[in-house]
DNA sequence: TGACAGTGGTATAACGTTATACCATGCTTA
DNA sequence: TAAGCATGGTATAACGTTATACCACTGTCA
């Protein structure tokens, strides 16, 4: 009643060990008879190897780490979700970690997934990741991608969004909309990936020679995003459009908006960024700035399976490129609602 | 350049590979002196153990599984966030599979944890799943919990909700108001939990003497909650009050109510299920009967490590009450909408 | 002095695989 | 008939730990 091993199938099929692991792996040469030898008595012991034991010996290992700043925020979710099933079509296994953007604590996991052995590992690194986390990595030499932001000083594959490009394209579509008046809502951390989502915006309107910038930072949550436009609305009326930092964000701001009796999209304009799906179902549906988490997921996933297929190959930088999705959100600019 | 391992270790301390181990262990009796030399030892080369090779020889395992229907959807997102965070909190890793509810799937899923020696595995069995696959399970013993619904033929500690309990609470309440149309929305398949709270909401409605039992099916997502309640609403005018299935289904309703002109909770009252951080945050706040996901998924994985610390305990089935939150959705009733 | 108990350490066999090298056969071919 | 070579299989040493058993000292005490 003990589990079985190689070794019992071989008893049991009455050859070798060696045979019986050439027989369940397909390789060497192996007559058809005993073929099915050992495979029958594989089945009739309900065999399964051991995976530990095999990736000792063999080297190989089917299994990755996943470890993001917040799991159970939607877009981190469906990257999630892209993620998973991607590894899934490749036969490895993810072990997903939660940072909660803390260095010290993602610093422990990595250590966990390091000791676990891990074939690579997908991140999101902290806020002020420390040099040592990332010679952790290099001095267990594992291959690792950096998602959505860079670790300091870490050459290594990235998958991330385009983030200049994108607001450009968000602050290009309200200024054809006619809006003068449009501020950036969102984003309270020193981060790159809003310093060039700002930088996008401010681009665009310096470009189209609108001097009213207006950067207002709040957290990446719905009811951040609520409070903050209260304020935002507050301290500028003459505001007729937004930018977020996230969908989260500017789903907390039409809802604000929706509460105070204006009507997003026809008084003030919105535009998000992420496209979670929940977007184009909100009460009114979001036009955004789409950057599809789930098959971010699957890039992540694939970039990272390529690398340890081939560790040697030159550090690639893959940013995709969002698109915008028209929703109600955003529409030609009506005379100023505070005049 | 090698990787550094417990002889290295030994060697670079000048000390056996059993000291390294018992040292690095902190167990046997080892001088003040020696401990230091291999700790230093340790320390340059930058040493981790491997988990492999220590798990195979002391047949300690921490690793386990989590394997959902669907990992990007909200309640099964905030799941596990707190499976995941009190795994973290007991150095123990979770691999997270998403089963998308198709049993073969689960079946390989669940074939490759085992390969890759999970100590335990929960799982939200998929529907049909077949005796085979819990055959597999007790063939290599695997410590399991079911969460939400039960395998069948299954017996193992399991972590639910009080279905029935819940959905009488939330009939009650809409009974309490004044109602007296109230239908259940949602659910499409035939699976206990689904039983279980129509059982609920039916067994309320009789009490209170309400004959007229509606129960409307629909997928579990906000789109599929607007179409069928717009189509439930063409065929029943004369209802007043729904129960549903879910808070995605819920805020669908709520939404396709909004869209048609109608106040959710003054003109048609709803109430939720399972208590989703965004159901606070909708356009109308959703009055729910909240499961507390995050810490629904922390009891989850303290389930599983319980059991496999004590293999031989006897099975428990947890069921954890939901309880009302009072959203904006749900209002006494006024007079007839339709009349 | 010899018995005995601590103290601090080591040698070595597992754990369950896979990779490498090797060994019997039997059959061809010069 | 000897050399050569497929064919089908086996013995065995790893992989990096930990558990078990054991050993060499030193000091104590009758």
């Amino acid at each position: 009643m003990k589990k079985p091993t190689l070794r019992s199938v071989a008893a049991e099929a009455a050859v070798s060990v060696a045979t019986a692991s050439q027989v369940l792996r397909g390789v060497g040469r192996i007559s058809e008879e005993t073929r099915e030898k050992v495979l029958n008595a594989a089945q009739r012991l309900n065999y399964v190897p051991d995976g530990r034991a095999a990736s000792m010996r063999s080297g190989e290992v089917r299994e990755v780490g996943l470890l993001v700043h917040h799991v159970s925020n939607p877009f981190n979710a469906e990257v999630v979700s892209g993620v998973t099933d991607y590894l899934d079509s490749q036969g490895y296994l993810a072990s997903v970690l939660d940072s909660r953007d803390d260095a010290t604590r993602q610093r422990r996991q990595i250590e966990l997934l390091v000791r676990n052995t891990r074939a690579g590992l997908m991140w999101v690194p902290a806020l002020d990741t420390p040099p040592e986390t990332v010679a952790l990595l290099r001095a267990h030499a594992v291959p690792n991608v950096t998602f959505l932001r860079h670790a300091p000083n870490h050459a290594a594959d990235h998958v991330g969004v385009h983030n200049s490009a994108a607001t450009r394209i968000a602050t290009a579509h309200l200024a054809d909309l006619g809006h003068r008046h449009i501020a950036y809502l969102g984003g309270n951390l020193d981060v790159e990936s809003r310093r060039d989502r700002i930088a996008g915006y401010r681009e665009i309107m310096t470009q189209r020679g609108l001097a009213a910038q207006i950067v207002w930072p709040c957290e990446d949550s719905r009811k951040a995003g609520m409070v903050a436009f209260q304020q935002l609305h507050r301290e500028h009326p003459e505001i007729t459009a937004i930018v977020c930092n996230g969908d989260m964000i500017a789903l907390g701001a039409s809802l604000a908006l929706s509460r105070a009796g204006l009507r997003p999209g026809e008084d003030i304009s919105i535009v998000g960024f992420d496209g979670i799906e929940e977007a184009a179902l909100a009460a009114v549906p979001l036009t955004t700035i789409s950057i599809r988490p789930y098959s971010l997921g699957q890039t992540l996933a694939e970039t990272l399976i390529r690398r340890i297929r081939a560790p040697m190959a030159q550090y690639a930088e893959l940013l995709v490129h969002g698109e915008l999705t028209q929703g109600a959100t955003s529409c030609a600019v009506r005379e100023h609602p505070a005049a």
